[in-house]
DNA sequence: ATCCGGTGTTACCGATCGGTAACGTTCCGG
DNA sequence: CCGGAACGTTACCGATCGGTAACACCGGAT
């Protein structure tokens, strides 16, 4: 393993800016997303995070614990970004959907060649009873959800199959960046997305993979 | 590991229908869609397969090597799904693109929670210079530059663009069999295919998630 | 001064993993 | 009948894994 000899540079400092757990938790999301979940042992994270595997082992009492701490944050975070988006566009589910395609445009440019951690966390952890393989399924149906509703106060004739589509999009735009050009896939799911929900409520007003 | 100790039944005759090496193949490849590559170790396999592991190490060389051999058939046996297709409806690129939509949607149905082998194959497989993991990303590309040429064919103004609206609704739906319902999500993809398609000349005539 | 919680360090455990050696068996073609 | 290739069986190897025990250390609150 060879990505685990670099040491942590800056942070020689006596007392250290962050707490040993969320410094762990750190070395774990970039671990985690650079080399799987399976492939990356706890040594090699608490090494990462200038600890050691005793203090990891004080902080989350396994592995899996320690893998769903990870995910909780994960989802955690992706909500959070959902709610901002929703508050700075209230009564507007067109513009929701807008905003959330751009963020995700963005967040795409960003995860090199290794694609989307949730989707690839979800292929790690087959077992369904895994806790943190819940916190994934039941993320996805609230988001999944939560788009069906928004497709449906935004005046698509189909709700369902609208919110579809746009998860269709966005799941497949992620799935897509670990082999193909990144900022091509931003650009395309921005366009897609934008040419879906602008023909929302005038209908038969778009050529797909047309319009502009 | 409780998975591992249910026998194959019927092939007790003494003279195996199949090579080992082919039981072996198809040990491999029920285990690593239920448990993923990084999930399952050789011995399982090759008892998987009715074999052992001294067997199984002198068709394949290493684990890596078995891994690469799977991929490389569901590669091969992907690519002549697309040529039967292909050959089915010649010189008709739209006929191609809503029969390999629909191909899809019937494979959704089979794959029990657990996703598309390639994608969790892709997500199990970070290291670039991995044998497998070339073989998936020339896929990829092969397959996009073959929708690209088919959506350019077909007639639509920005075959890019239409080109990566058809990959992305695939591999997103393939991505939502992990946690959504899965008759569902094949009726819908093949819907927004058919209509993606059936708009592809005549620009202006469709309400996306609308039509029908 | 004392105590104590959080931390670092080392050594260790059992289990499992990928992979190999050596030998016995079976079967099939010459 | 014989020889050899393919397969089965057992045992084993070194490495790594997740996880633990025991002890030393340090800083801050009382």
């Amino acid at each position: 393993m060879y990505w685990g000899t670099g040491w942590r540079v800056p942070d020689v400092t006596p007392t250290r800016p962050e707490s040993p757990r969320e410094r762990i938790l750190a070395a774990a999301d970039d671990l985690f997303r650079r080399h799987g979940i399976r492939g990356v042992g706890v040594e090699a994270i608490a090494a990462d995070a200038g600890t050691n595997k005793m203090t990891l082992y004080r902080h989350f009492a396994s592995k899996d614990e320690l893998i769903t701490a990870w995910v909780r944050g994960l989802v955690a975070q992706k909500e959070a970004a959902w709610d901002v988006i929703v508050a700075k566009h209230p009564d507007d589910p067109g513009a929701q959907l807008v905003q959330w395609s751009r963020r995700n445009a963005k967040q795409l440019a960003q995860m090199e060649g290794r694609g989307s951690a949730i989707q690839n966390a979800l292929a790690e952890l087959p077992e369904t009873d895994h806790p943190a393989r819940r916190l994934l399924d039941e993320h996805r149906r609230r988001e999944h959800r939560r788009i069906t509703e928004l497709c449906r106060e935004a005046g698509f004739p189909e709700p369902e199959l609208a919110a579809d589509e746009f998860y269709f999009l966005l799941e497949g735009a992620k799935s897509c960046t670990q082999c193909m050009g990144l900022r091509r896939i931003g650009e395309h799911l921005i366009r897609l997305v934008d040419s879906m929900v602008g023909s929302a409520g005038k209908r038969g007003t778009r050529a797909p993979a047309a319009r502009r």
